[in-house]
DNA sequence: TGACTATATGAACAAATGTTCATATAATAA
DNA sequence: TTATTATATGAACATTTGTTCATATAGTCA
């Protein structure tokens, strides 16, 4: 057998090779973990789940979520740079909602799976 | 007007409770969080797209991702102790894959939004 | 203009994270 | 039993992360 000893010159070969041509191109995979990386905080997923029921300004989104707005600020600031979030002024004030329905689709969907588990 | 300054007396006292009857439980979210964090990283994210393609004993993952035996497995590890992995022993050799289907719908969606930015 | 409000942001600090190294555990074969 | 291999894991260390605090920026109104 040609797979068992576990160093570089006795791996299953094959399986290697055809793994390697099959995965995915490797910038794509760190692009999507970096949106899970986004996604993957208790304070910036509570404010997704809040702004997927409405759009929503920082002192609001504060309140909801009992946290101050300095925090919420911050980590509204990492969601718009990672493409999670967009926002809009109106006047003093400025509203974020979801980037997108893909978005909401992905939060929805793992929310999903995970309420039953 | 009641939502112009923000503090505690003058928020969008309508919105925000409309928001928070809406929100989903927040535990649900919590742990919803935490599986986007066991897929947040690069290395356990390739693990994914790697297992995606073909269950794989630890050595040969660490093969194909040219890292070390040991962090293979702990990454491993983490992802079991989250649900997205499982694993079973052939003689010496412990094969993981991934644990359902969904966890591969969560991964390629979130793949295919990333890939078309 | 000046006073007030909403949001953003830099610095600091503590906590969490990921890799490496050394070693332990467990299976196989002689 | 001993030797070898596959995997797991604890400790250490450097890096990253998230919150707080203080302050800056920008809009509104008088």
């Amino acid at each position: 057998m040609d797979n068992i000893k576990c160093d570089v010159t006795h791996v299953n070969k094959e399986k290697v090779e055809y793994v390697q041509n099959k995965m995915n191109d490797e910038q794509s995979v760190i692009t999507t973990a970096n949106l899970f990386k986004s996604l993957g905080n208790d304070t910036r997923l509570k404010i997704v789940d809040v702004l997927i029921q409405s759009e929503m300004c920082v002192c609001d989104i504060a309140v909801v979520l009992d946290m101050t707005q300095s925090s919420i600020s911050h980590q509204l600031s990492k969601m718009k740079k990672d493409g999670v979030v967009v926002s809009r002024r109106e006047g003093p004030m400025i509203y974020y909602s979801i980037k997108d329905d893909h978005i909401k689709d992905i939060y929805l969907n793992a929310l999903s799976h995970c309420v039953n588990c």
